[in-house]
DNA sequence: GACTATTTATAAG
DNA sequence: TATTATAAATAGT
């Protein structure tokens, strides 16, 4: 990819193999990067040089990467003649107890997601799919109580914050009025509250509904552009 | 590095992160081998979708690049900052970890149910929420698809029976004229071959439609009352 | 390492 | 999926 076209194989030269090798492989660790960051994925790259030496990069942690490509592994394995090397290596029940179960709570997870379904029944996938819009209902419905509740704290809040400012702007005008006679160049900063745009932001909050509006869950949900397909 | 430069951050657009993540990945899997061709080096690239899919490539064997990387680490790190390395080859420690893991995903399956959710946050909400739209769609897309298979095979069987049938009606009106002289009793039961009700259920499958009229998704799940609203 | 002429990767349509 | 204008990577110096 550059002066000139190359074929891809062996670099026979040691040095320009060496070159080359720390170029790409700092192009290789960069791309890893942005497509974890642009991808929101997760990724691990190790590199054995020719010499031997270890290279790697990681998004999280090398030690979390292998791990859940082990789960993964395990999950979709083969086949139970072959209990996988982790397995015949540890003779502990335990480890081989948590493992399976790992195993079988990562095949539903994934199930959930939609992957590794191809070998399903019909009823097995209708099963899966009852479970999923229960737990959609479930989520998007407290994703929007949630959503009602801090849109109704905050209008709590600005109200509240409304009434400290009027209170406070009396009383600024107050010791303004008490003070204009003495005319004291400290309190310049304090006019801010003397302008109509104070006022003005003030009732744009207020515009926005006062809370007892918002405990209707179909309005907000509209407003909020929530799908209403999978409500109970 | 094309029509825009981009800024590497997450991409916000599901759409578009996925197709990034396609093209990027890729690149990634190729600029990973030339540099193995090239350099004459050993990798091992291991990458995690967002939705959770594994994808790997390696220049050996994935098993071999880990267990390489463990011995250097090994031997290279006895830093007590990452005790981690010993403690996975020990097995207590594998055994808190599976079970550390274990819960992880009871945690992570149980919210996806919608269980234990009171405590997350809008974002997170969000997240599962996408994660059960996704699943939701991938698997009553495959159960559309097991089911109108399972009708295909059936009206296969069907038309190849009626077709059997038939051969068979034949057979027995030519042995039955053959036998009528003889008037063999024993043949009785098969005279609900020789009457209207037999060819009208024959002649009901055929209505149904061939199975070639039974490719397009659309109008089969319709007919099985399947909601559209999660299709892609 | 720095410098380009090129090749390659890829963002957007 | 294919295309294309542009950004990025990089082979040779």
């Amino acid at each position: 990819m550059a002066r000139e076209k190359i074929k891809i194989r062996k670099i026979d030269n040691a040095t320009a193999r060496q070159v080359t090798f720390s170029k790409r492989r700092r192009g290789l660790f960069k791309k890893a990067q942005e497509l974890s960051i642009l991808c929101d994925a997760e990724v691990g790259l190790i590199i054995f040089s020719s010499t031997g030496k270890l290279f790697q990069y990681s998004s999280s942690s090398m030690k979390d990467v292998i791990e859940r490509r082990g789960l993964h592994s395990k999950s979709i394995q083969q086949n139970p003649d072959y209990p996988s090397i982790d397995l015949q290596l540890d003779g502990n029940a335990d480890t081989a107890r948590l493992s399976k179960q790992a195993a079988e709570l990562s095949v539903q997870l994934r199930n959930m997601r939609g992957e590794d379904i191809d070998k399903l029944t019909v009823e097995e996938l209708q099963k899966i799919e009852s479970t999923l819009e229960l737990g959609l209902n479930r989520v998007m419905e407290k994703k929007s109580q949630q959503i009602i509740e801090q849109i109704n704290d905050l209008q709590q809040k600005g109200v509240k914050l409304m009434e400290e400012n009027a209170r406070l702007r009396q009383r600024v005008g107050m010791a303004w009025a008490g003070r204009s006679a003495t005319n004291d160049s400290e309190n310049a900063e304090n006019t801010v509250f003397e302008d109509g745009q104070s006022s003005e932001c003030i009732s744009d909050i207020s515009h926005l509904g006062g809370p007892q509006e918002l405990n209707e869950n179909d309005n907000i949900s509209l407003k909020l552009g929530l799908p209403c397909s999978h409500w109970k």
